[in-house]
DNA sequence: TTGCGAAATGACAACGTTGTCATTTCGTTA
DNA sequence: TAACGAAATGACAACGTTGTCATTTCGCAA
């Protein structure tokens, strides 16, 4: 509607319609209690009219911060979804935009680079997600001037970590077969790059070593359910096989079709445990009791993590986001 | 390793390390083939020593343009994941960084809200991901100096637009089952307030009618195994029913489920077509024929529709994204 | 009406960069 | 060596906002 001469308005031009101030108009947006209530009408009017609004550069050029948070992701996969929720959601509450750049599919990104790419772009302090192993990974220094929180399963020397408890999952899992009288658990892994699939693996050798039993040989997977099926064929044959954990559901379930479909049951003859607690979104009347994490919560702490450390940098700390055993009917109970 | 009294370093303070002057150092960065090398050097040196990082606000105040997109999430959810992954490649490609806000779970927002909010954060431009009809829909006007793409099925007077051919993607599975003798075909739907389940169940109606059929009346599902699995219950009784469209792969996974405890066979006495193509991850050996859609092209697409027309912001396009459909087992050739 | 303190408003510099234009330095030829 | 054009470098303003401090206006008591 109203005249739009030069490419940007600005609060000078404001000020001018307005017949105040540029001060004033600063005031009105940033301490509107300062400023007569005539007056702030009348700069409301010109601001409308000439459809004013904020410049974020100059803005924050002045201010010294951005109010964004860099979210580097390195890899993408379905859990990230629910924790970018969260990450947004949490960013959302506390008054802050995201910034994301993405690690190219196929190349490979160090945490230097990240950390330099990110530093150049608006933000205040940022979030690493990374689920796979990285070159320099121990050797990295972080900016000292931004916080930087990484989400990993790994424990590093000088930035905050987040991370779900992978292995304290697994554990979980493996103390509950045991507990029900199970005297060993076979473990179905993942793709082996992925660091959830290594910290599952470590958390249930640990919870059997824990009862003086030697873990039995995993067995390679690699997320999707053709290759649990594959592993279930496998573990069919061995007589001493009554309890399978496995790296997520799908495989889960590719474990409990190949029973089946060797004239076993579950749980009757066999027990399975899966992780993420997704199946039954697929499957009707699911029966697999799962490792669930709360990815969710997840970003939601990483994020007021950064948040929190926005005034000191180089704090330290280590986050751990406990999992939930989501009991179906999937496990058999032996003392019984 | 350097002194670090000052907060953050400037071009100023590197000229004066170096020994040149401040228009040197910003073309040493910017146009480095206009100095000569020992200058550069002397320049690099001292930005190296300094730990210097060109200032985001400073240069794009100057520049009058921030080289990030926005991108507002009304509404998270699997698909997305792959969406956004290709929004943020294709950004990648382009030199662009994105800036990120989301909808607060459980809030309304306005296509009017967002556009204020993200027209005071760093972008060149934006994209709306809306899966879900929004109040102001038609009446919304972008900012006339922003471009801004909506990822939505529907068609919007002002603005471009970016989807899957959701619709007609709902015709070919239909058209699939006709031209294999199948006289009729019924329908499974989604959430109801989901703008992809109507698109579906809009394709699937206008198939059928261009053959004269008249589309029984559709099944309302929610997404989920467990509402499929009702679906079919049904369908078994109805003797006429030779062929199911699912508005979604679980949906589809709990009607055949239901038909076979029914004693019927999928393909043999029923066929079935699922969305989304992701049953094979979760279900060994599946026979699932499957609409499949391009969700990473899809973000590539809306990424490049902004890029394209960020010097010209009130252009408007349409893009449709097709989908294919994924042949396994589960449609019968009634001719043969 | 005058005087006074408080409230409201304004003038100006500064944030760190890049564009414009002027100046210096260089390499080459006469 | 002098003179010249090209290459390299520098001085200064400008982008649009906010902080500091000075000035004006207001309401109220004397």
């Amino acid at each position: 509607m109203a005249t739009m001469d030069k490419k940007n308005v600005s609060m000078n031009d404001v000020a001018v319609a307005a017949g105040v101030s540029l001060k004033t108009v600063s005031r009105v947006i940033n301490e509107p209690g300062s400023v007569r209530e005539s007056t702030r009408d009348k700069v409301h009017s010109a601001m409308e009219a000439l459809g004013f609004r904020t410049n974020f550069a100059a803005r924050s050029l002045k201010l010294g911060r951005y109010g964004c948070i860099g979210v580097v992701l390195f890899h993408l996969s379905g859990g990230a979804v629910d924790m970018i929720d969260g990450i947004a959601d949490a960013a959302e509450e506390r008054g802050f935009a995201l910034t994301m750049i993405k690690k190219r599919a196929g190349e490979k990104m160090t945490l230097a680079e990240a950390a330099r790419r990110m530093s150049q772009l608006p933000v205040d302090g940022m979030i690493f997600n990374l689920r796979q192993m990285v070159d320099d990974f121990d050797t990295f220094e972080a900016p000292k001037d931004l916080k930087t929180v990484i989400i990993t399963p790994m424990e590093h020397p000088a930035c905050s970590t987040v991370s779900d408890d992978q292995e304290g999952g697994a554990r979980m899992a493996c103390e509950y077969f045991l507990n029900r009288g199970h005297k060993n658990v076979y473990f179905v892994s993942g793709k082996k790059e992925a660091l959830s699939s290594q910290c599952r693996m470590k958390g249930w050798r640990a919870a059997l070593e824990a009862r003086g039993i030697e873990p039995p040989e995993p067995l390679q997977g690699d997320w999707n359910a053709d290759s649990g099926y594959a592993a279930g064929l496998v573990l069919a044959d061995k007589p001493d096989c009554t309890a399978v954990l496995a790296a997520n559901d799908c495989m889960a379930n590719g474990v409990m079709m190949a029973l089946r479909d060797k004239g076993l049951s579950v749980p009757d003859d066999v027990s399975v445990i899966g992780f993420d607690d997704e199946l039954y979104k697929t499957i009707p009347n699911s029966i697999l009791t799962s490792v669930k994490f709360r990815h969710r919560e997840l970003g939601v702490r990483a994020l007021n993590e950064v948040v929190a450390g926005l005034e000191a940098p180089s704090s330290r700390s280590r986050t751990l986001v406990s999992g939930v055993l989501v009991e179906r009917s999937s496990v058999r109970d032996l003392r019984a």
